[in-house]
DNA sequence: ACTGGCTCCTGAGGGC
DNA sequence: TGCCCTCAGGAGCCAG
């Protein structure tokens, strides 16, 4: 269930088993992800030693000496970590075994997520060089916003979700943002005030910084559980609450397509 | 340069 | 119980 936070808590999560351990075997039991995961991954990634995990944007990046094994979890994806001789189930297409007897492992029922592999700069991969800044970095602020903002028409929901301006605001946490900041979702991006843009940009960070606090607490079971994260329901001020009252004001809350993704937002306290 | 629309895929849930 | 329809947390790609 991958949105910026539910990836960071997973790379964290990762981190202690995996970083300076070394791969023993590689499993791909179906290739036909996003992009197909190359079969030679078993004898590229063999006997090499993980260096580091890092994100950029909701891609994950395995650092090893001659590359970058660069993962997306996509809409559905999720990695574990579980026993090298625990059972795959249905979904799970990929693993790597790490010399501890443990296996890293993915599942994704959709197979919208990918795998895959670059000797190069990972950032000049094609899927990364043309990222926008990250929303919890220093750059990130209602200023840059605004400026970038300049004669957009597309409303600014549709503009937070923009890789290429922002990484990392996914479609829970941009109807979250905009009720934070009071703005309409549907307001033209062009046509927000830089004031109003401080706001989404606290709000972002806020929301953000709050729901990864909140991932960690379901690290605990890492290794061993599924689970869905705690912090879901209880923070979500207006995403999956159509019709409900709005905390704020009581107002029924709207929920409506923009961009072909739902929406929802309260007329009264946004605008 | 922007914008809107389509697309990949499986599973869950609601209505009948 | 079963069938059919709609919807789902992403994001690349393409035509206009």
């Amino acid at each position: 269930m991958p949105e910026l936070p539910e990836v960071e808590t997973t790379r964290a999560g990762l981190l202690p088993y995996v970083v300076g351990r070394r791969v023993t075997a590689v499993t791909v039991r179906n290739a036909a992800l996003r992009y197909p995961v190359p079969r030679s991954l078993s004898t590229t990634l063999t006997g090499q030693v993980v260096r580091s995990v890092s994100r950029r944007a909701k891609y994950l990046l395995f650092e090893f000496p001659s590359g970058t094994l660069i993962i997306h979890l996509g809409m559905s994806g999720s990695l574990r970590i579980v026993a090298a001789d625990e059972a795959p189930q249905k979904h799970d297409h990929f693993d790597m075994e790490i010399d501890t007897k443990l296996r890293l492992r993915l599942r994704d029922p959709r197979r919208f997520g990918c795998v895959i592999w670059t000797n190069q700069d990972p950032f000049r991969h094609p899927l990364l060089n043309e990222l926008g800044i990250e929303p919890l970095g220093d750059q990130f602020n209602g200023d840059y916003l605004h400026a970038q903002a300049h004669g957009r028409k597309i409303s600014v929901k549709q503009y937070i979700m923009d890789g290429r301006i922002v990484v990392g605001v996914g479609n829970i946490y941009a109807s979250e943002s905009l009720f934070r900041a009071g703005i309409l979702p549907t307001r033209p991006a062009g046509r927000v005030s830089l004031e109003r843009y401080r706001r989404l940009a606290d709000a972002i960070k806020a929301v953000l910084t709050a729901a990864i606090a909140q991932g960690g607490t379901t690290l605990r079971d890492f290794s061993s559980g599924e689970g869905k994260p705690g912090y879901f329901q209880q923070q979500l001020q207006v995403y999956g609450r159509a019709a409900e009252p709005c905390r704020r004001c009581a107002t029924p809350l709207i929920q409506r397509v923009i961009g072909q993704r739902s929406t929802f937002y309260c007329r009264a306290c946004q605008t």
